[in-house]
DNA sequence: TCCGGATAACCGCTTGTGCGAATACATCGC
DNA sequence: GCGATGTATTCGCACAAGCGGTTATCCGGA
């Protein structure tokens, strides 16, 4: 197989789709498009400790999906590129279609 | 955190992040979106054992990311929705865009 | 019956996760 | 300048999950 795609496929998977592989760090994404915030802030959000916390936005950081800034003790943490999340949003959309075809040849076998 | 969001996200992520968390998975996306195959010709072009493929065409099948249908002996498998394909494109954007900005980075650090 | 494909069980291995504890970092009061 | 405090990152550990490969088995159509 091409050896072009598959080095790209893999430069693609390692640094963004292996990112978006855990349900906590998409929240999170979608958290900080909302509005960017504190790591604190994230923490009580979701309902995690800020360790773990931590550790999500050191790999969305380390892939710059999300950017940082100081804000005085504490860290600003801000989307980097909208454009994930109209992905992300593109397969939400493939998702409803898959779902809504399945529920459809759920009520033709019943 | 928004209840409603969070069960759509894990729904998200269980149904199709899951499925892009392999390497493998996304290169057979994209050879199928290029055109449809059977699992030999798949196998051959992976240079993997036909057992592995069909286990990664299993979890793409569930996730009703391919479709199926029977062509005399073998069995045809198409990409079932191109807008997958379009989000990554998307997430390749955001991959080159990120990589560009961190040489540029680079480059004026040296 | 033969062939392409699906499924299952097993193994070894790697990777990721969560959590708590410990450590850095910045600010504030003295 | 120096601790004290609130904030964030990192580390160590135990645990679970996923992948690859092999083997064997089952199933369907030619």
């Amino acid at each position: 197989m091409d050896e072009q795609l598959r080095r790209e496929v893999n430069l693609l998977h390692a640094n963004l789709c292996q990112a978006l592989a855990d349900p906590t760090r998409i929240l999170i994404l979608y958290a900080l498009a909302e509005s960017p915030r504190h790591v604190s802030g994230l923490a009580e959000l979701l309902d995690a400790p800020q360790s773990t916390v931590s550790r999500h936005l050191k790999v969305l950081r380390d892939r710059r999906l999300v950017t940082t800034s100081r804000d005085g003790a504490a860290v600003h943490y801000a989307l980097a590129d909208p454009r994930v999340i109209d992905a992300l949003d593109t397969l939400r959309a493939v998702l409803t279609s898959a779902l809504s075809q399945q529920a459809a040849l759920a009520q033709s076998l019943s």
